[in-house]
DNA sequence: CGTGTTGTTGAACTGTCTCAAGGACGGTGG
DNA sequence: CCACCGTCCTTGAGACAGTTCAACAACACG
């Protein structure tokens, strides 16, 4: 029905639960999925028994299927209790043509993810893994805080195990938790259960060789919205919401 | 003039020399680039002093800019002679509106290198040096050679330095240096110059866990072409080439 | 022929990984 | 209410592998 440029978007929200999962593998029809709320992982079997997490979807983020091609067992796991959309078509060229607008803001959505996606390559490539594990709380706290007013403590939970967070920065569990420790020691986090406060952002920048490249693109994302409405589309409320 | 949904799709052909550099960082308008010929790689700097390859862009491979928002000194590096497209505007939302089947076309080829760049996340997620090699040998295998008649052997030339190879697999170059050592004393490749003959794919690929993805992937990617056509468009013979 | 780049290899170092043990916490059942 | 269990997190000691630094060979280039 939905097979060429004819036909109109099949939209479908779905609600997850914490831990519930939707698999993404041979998925040939091929879907598009955006956040609504919540927070979800890319998970994969890797090599022999090893699953591995690939990537994290924050809200806002897009997620077409056929990024998981190729991948055994790929499957989107809500780390918290999520609402997703699923579309289709997922080619976001035939979105564009069948609904402008929405085709617009799914293609910043994917841009945005797609650049922070080349970041976690770059925060792969870091040796040492404080530095990773910098990368990341800046790219979290980005993502799921904003500063206190009056201080820059940024405070979020972080609803992933230490298992989970190890193996979306390449490390083992035991050496991640040592970090953790250290920037305990050092001043630069508290940590309550999986709630994480930045106590100290500056330093918390300077051990994270990305931290200036992440607040440069997650500064654009939120600039982008009224800037690309202003340019491309008559100015409208409804950009804002899905 | 090319702001909206109205005007017409501007291409460029570039023709780059090897070593030619096109700066990519603060392409505020957005481009997008269709590798038409050669090998071009996506460098940039990271932390204070160091320069990173994060990707490579392989024949059939497009890029958009805005994948490199954020990253300092993004530049494109040409690793060969090599022919580049460029179009604007860079949403392919916006290119299948003006032309849906070059939309389609570039919308199939952001799709297989996004899912190549899973596999790549995954790859740098191994923890073995040897890992990591045979992993991109394989890719590079698959998207430069074909086997050889009567032969599993696969010959390419890899126009890349060592620092560059180990730069993308997050490796020192001397580790890679002697990685190769081992390969080559376990009859698995045999090197000349910049020209690599694997001359046992199979064992490549038992100490490449993600071969079976990467070959997946690559099957996939050269069957879509006719399938695609069939199910979505006229079957037309232009849908080959660029 | 000297120079610069690239690739290889050795020796020592450093940081991560591995394995094991124990603590904290929540859920379950008696 | 409390013992039991499983999961998650932390921490220590040792092994291991990649990194670093240095030296040297191969090669292209002017």
């Amino acid at each position: 029905m939905n097979a060429d440029g004819s036909g109109k978007i099949c939209s479908i929200r779905l609600a997850l639960q914490t831990e519930q999962r939707l698999i993404v593998t041979d998925d040939v029809d091929g879907h598009l999925f955006y956040v609504a709320q919540g927070l979800v992982l890319l998970e994969a079997r890797v090599g022999s028994d090893q699953r591995r997490v690939l990537d994290i979807l924050f809200e806002g983020d897009a997620f077409p299927t056929c990024e998981a091609r190729g991948l055994p067992e790929a499957v989107l796991v809500a780390a918290r209790a999520t609402e997703l959309m699923r579309y289709r078509p997922a080619g976001i060229d035939r979105i564009g043509r069948l609904d402008p607008e929405l085709g617009a803001r799914m293609h910043r959505a994917l841009g945005n993810r797609n650049a922070r996606r080349t970041l976690h390559v770059a925060t792969l490539g870091e040796t040492s893994a404080d530095a990773r594990l910098a990368d990341f709380l800046v790219e979290a706290g980005l993502a799921l805080s904003e500063p206190a007013i009056g201080t820059p403590v940024r405070g979020f939970d972080l609803p992933l195990t230490r298992e989970q967070i190890a193996s979306y920065l390449a490390l083992n569990p035991d050496t991640l938790s040592r970090v953790f420790t250290r920037f305990r020691q050092r001043g630069i986090i508290e940590t309550n259960g999986r709630h994480i406060d930045i106590r100290d952002w500056g330093g918390l920048c300077q051990s994270s060789p990305m931290s200036k490249s992440l607040c440069d693109l997650a500064a654009r994302a939120t600039a982008q919205l009224p800037q690309a409405a202003c340019r491309t589309e008559k100015f409208s409320q409804a950009s804002h919401g899905i």
